[in-house]
DNA sequence: ATTATCTATAGATCTATAGATAATGC
DNA sequence: ATTATCTATAGATCTATAGATAATGC
């Protein structure tokens, strides 16, 4: 029942492989990368990899999930104290926008895997879109093309590797896009970041 | 120096080539089809692969950058009459985001390549955008990402593959985004689309 | 005579597994 | 005794090219 030093050591080869991928995704792409690059990259026998993953591409999927679980985890510390679910939207989206500098291999991974970056991050945004609409203060029909929205157009800021006009722009606009006035957007996006 | 008959076969393989790559691309991933699997859908030895292109991955460039241009030149058709910046934008975001439903294959395209299908795209974009900035119909700081964001809204649309409320949901906040005011932008996705 | 296409294949991968080795559990 | 890791390799690709064949130019 209780972990002993099997599984550690298990966990160790594992957590290696998923570092090793999650490092290849930075400057490779996933499909020339060989399986066997990743275990000498991870400093583990070849055979190993079938023990923990069944292909590289599920390797991928569960290292780009990763990352994206840190994003959120990020955002959500980031925005602990705040109230208002626009100025939640605004830091969300200014942190992000700016990770080509303050996280470049984060934003690099965003690169690479595109609107598969989006997947693990779509539960917990959909449940923050859709109470944000409930109390009224985003306008916007279906959730689903609201999230792919905001999603879209933060990736594809992300991939432009700008500077923070650049990510303030596009918080701005999406606040917009979500029915603010103008003057309220402006003074919501002009705030400090929190940290 | 006038193009003989040794020409015209030669540009019958390469669009064979051409073509069969777009069939592909619609159902299938570029790294996981093999040249010969290529050659064989195009009817085309497989030696002659290497007298067009010089990789699979260009191939597939070329491709990608066809389909976009027959997107970009159904666009320019459709708002050829129109003369507010905005409504040509509305125009544009509407029917693209209906692909899914009327242009499945190009959608399918458009999914598999991500925002790499908007590299091709890009300059006329550019260019529109620039034009309705300086007349004073859309408001944003940066074009490139002003550009990123409609993009990537877009992109994001079709690949949930939604109807035509979710295409115009997407249309009313782009233009929200580009500082529209509520009526004007209502009235303006709510207009009947050209065709 | 020239040019493009086609067929066949060498050489270089890469994946998945079998069997041996090492580490831990009891 | 059990479990995980490691080494080595068989088998299955896939790419790029060489040389033969077919079509067109002049």
């Amino acid at each position: 029942m209780t972990e002993n030093r099997l599984d550690r050591r298990r966990a160790r080869t594992r957590a290696a492989l998923l570092g090793a991928a999650r490092d290849l995704l930075v400057f490779r792409v996933p499909a020339e990368v060989s399986i066997q690059e990743i275990t000498d990259a991870a400093d583990v026998g070849f055979g190993s990899f079938y023990n923990h993953f069944e292909s590289k591409q599920t390797l991928f999927e569960q290292a780009i999930a990763e990352v994206a679980a840190e994003h959120l985890a990020l955002l959500s510390s980031a925005v602990a104290g705040l109230t208002d679910p626009a100025e939640v939207l605004s830091v969300a989206v200014r942190l992000t926008a700016r990770f080509p500098a303050t996280h470049p291999s984060i934003a690099a991974v965003m690169d690479r895997a595109g609107f598969a970056y989006l997947q693990p991050l779509s539960s917990a945004a959909l449940a923050f879109l859709r109470h944000a609409h409930d109390v009224g203060r985003l306008c916007f029909d279906d959730t689903e093309v609201a999230f792919a929205c905001v999603g879209g157009a933060v990736l594809g800021t992300v991939r432009l590797g700008r500077s923070d006009q650049a990510a303030d722009q596009t918080a701005l606009g999406v606040l917009r896009l979500f029915g603010l006035a103008e003057g309220d957007a402006r003074r919501i996006v002009g705030r400090p970041l929190p940290g």
